[in-house]
RNA sequence: GCGCCUAUAGCUCAGUGGAUAGAGCACCGGCCUCCGGAGCCGGGUGCGGGGGUUCGAGUCCCUCUAGGCGCGCCA
């Protein structure tokens, strides 16, 4: 594949290699004009539709407006003076109102085939930048079980930091704890009326506490290994800590399960005392800080946000928001130079004042991204779930997991892009039905591994694509030669729901392929090429799949 | 009231300022002497309303309407 432009563009996959081409060549050609001394720089683009070529330019458009002639004959003109000698280009033609389309040749598509089988499991993957990258998701508060939000801002996050590693960042996944804090200890006093209750006692769950039923397991739990608990001081107890880490082991339980792994679960705990008065030192030698009616306030109006805000209650205690600029102020000085928190919306309006508190500590306002995961609307027979942590009835990520299984969920989650609202409902229980997409992608791949067991040769490294020029065969290529480009503007847009828009197309044109063509047994050179474009179609569908964090099936 | 998200086919949703806007589900009709039928093929006058920018707008800007979420010395 290195005749074509040899060392000029390393690192870029084959049809990218060929665009930038193409604009040079492009740009060239346009300085052949009169009067054009510098052109801009030429755009390239997929056609949207099938006929028009593989590559199309609308730069006819945009010189047309320089020099002041009609984009037909700025079209026309580029052709004539296009110099495409030494590319995988057959031609470029001018058409319609002004666009340039260009077709690949042949061999460019024989390339694309030896570049999948030559690459493998990288095909498509870039270099390493060395910049390193903290995304931190989920970070549920460790009162409780996970929800079905939960498991959409797992997948997402968990897809996106793959995504991210992919393309060459060294990213790190972390689960923020607020294991401290009010909440935690409404969570102790929660779990002490349980286990008051099940010694016959009279006692309620206090105000703004945790009147779920896994509280009470956890007391009976507890009550078993340690019957005489209530009779230690209060202070010997170690309710909240020990709500707190039961929690939490489970969350990690079915992460795990879910196949998300973090790197780091950081503790809100760990920050206090000393981080969170640094933090403020910090704030106040900036000149960022300022004392009013007893507390001390953060003048984050001055940097964007809507008002200033309280660091310092008149009480004394410091704010979660002083903890939480403690924590970011940790993750730069952790060495991150890019932070992305995926955050609900109810968090949303939070942001302002991070940023502002972010920039007033002297790190880059765009070293922290925020990615919005929106809500899940969960729906049973068309009508809503309450899904309220307080009335201690919502449904757990476990329930989840335990009705749809890891893959299903996960895929589903990552069907729609994460900042839109998303309706689930599980009366339709489509997760478990056999259209669900999930088993569509997979049941290509374990098509095409059967296909390729049945094969039992060595897949060819090197030969000729041409044999493949039947129309399905053609948009395999295509599409297996966009994946480099697909999974590069998913990780740069943040949007890992063009992944599964990908695999699904994938596994449709190969659907398509098989029942139209024989692989196996097919005469002359034609059964090898077949091979060759399924044994590559079966590995960029293992990649996206992996990505996703889905298995890819051998058999199902 | 202010801020953010959303509005695309009957339903759930894709869609990088470009040419004739796409999938899945649902519905109807076809396809296995043959590599896995969890599959394939065919069937569709839909971008909430109104302005604007542009050679060109589902996409960018303004506005209106509708839905969701947020506006604590809570976490």
């Amino acid at each position: 594949m290195s005749w074509l432009l040899g060392e000029v563009f390393e690192g870029l996959a084959l049809r990218e290699e060929t665009a930038e081409a193409i604009k040079e060549r492009l740009h060239h050609a346009a300085k052949t004009w009169e009067g054009i001394a510098d052109p801009p720089w030429p755009d390239l683009n997929l056609p949207t539709e099938r006929g028009r070529g593989d590559f199309t330019s609308t730069y006819a458009f945009v010189l047309a407006k320089i020099v002041r002639r009609p984009p037909p004959e700025v079209a026309r003109f580029l052709v004539e003076h296009l110099d495409l000698s030494g590319l995988a280009v057959a031609g470029a033609e001018a058409a319609g109102a002004g666009f340039l389309n260009f077709t690949l040749a042949p061999a460019f598509w024989s390339d694309v085939l030896a570049e999948v089988l030559a690459r493998g499991e990288n095909y498509g993957r870039r270099t390493e930048n060395g910049q390193r990258v903290l995304l931190e998701f989920v970070s549920a508060n460790p009162t409780g079980p996970l929800n079905v939000v939960n498991a959409r801002a797992a997948a997402v996050g968990d897809t996106l930091a793959a995504l991210l590693q992919w393309v060459g960042y060294a990213v790190d996944r972390e689960f923020y704890v607020n294991d401290a804090g009010r909440q935690v200890e409404l969570l102790g006093l929660s779990l002490e009326a349980r286990l008051r209750q099940l010694r016959g006692e009279v006692a309620s769950i206090p105000e703004g506490g945790y009147p779920a039923e896994y509280l009470l397991n956890m007391a009976r739990t507890l009550l078993a290994a340690e019957p005489e608990i209530l009779s230690l001081p209060p202070r010997e107890r170690g309710l909240s800590r020990r709500a707190v880490e039961g929690n939490l082991e489970d969350q990690r339980r079915v992460l795990a399960g879910y196949g998300v792994a973090y790197d780091c679960w950081f503790r809100e705990s760990a920050l206090h005392p000393e981080k969170v008065r640094e933090t403020i030192a910090e704030l106040t030698a900036g000149g960022f800080t300022y004392e009013g009616d007893g507390a001390l306030w953060f003048a984050s109006s001055r940097l964007g946000d809507d008002k200033d805000r309280v660091l310092v209650k008149a009480d004394g205690d410091t704010t979660y928001m002083a903890a939480d600029l403690a924590y970011h102020r940790e993750k730069f000085r952790r060495g991150y130079g890019l932070c992305i928190d995926l955050m609900g919306p109810d968090h949303h309006g939070y942001l302002p004042r991070i940023r502002a508190g972010v920039e007033a500590l002297g790190y880059p306002p765009d070293g922290l991204e925020v990615l919005l995961v929106q809500q899940v609307r969960l729906l049973r027979n068309g009508q809503a779930v309450t899904m309220s942590k307080r009335a201690g009835e919502f449904f757990t990520m476990r329930e989840l997991l335990d009705e749809a299984g890891s893959d299903a969920a996960r895929f589903f989650f990552l069907q729609r892009s994460s900042d839109s609202h998303l309706d689930f409902d599980l009366s339709l229980a489509r997760l478990q039905e056999n259209d669900n997409p999930v088993y569509y992608v997979q049941y290509a791949h374990a098509r095409i591994r059967s296909i390729l067991r049945r094969f039992g040769g060595e897949v060819a490294a090197e030969g000729d694509a041409t044999l493949l020029d039947a129309v399905e065969e053609r948009e395999l290529l295509r599409h297996l030669s966009l994946f480099p480009g697909e999974v590069d503007a998913a990780a740069r847009g943040r949007e890992p729901h063009r992944l599964y828009h990908y695999g699904l197309k994938l596994a449709g044109l190969f659907h398509s392929f098989y029942n139209q063509h024989r692989v196996l047994g097919a005469e002359g050179g034609v059964e090898k090429a077949r091979v060759r474009l399924v044994a590559a179609t079966g590995r960029v569908l293992q990649i996206v799949l992996s990505l996703m964090g889905v298995t890819a099936p051998e058999s199902m």
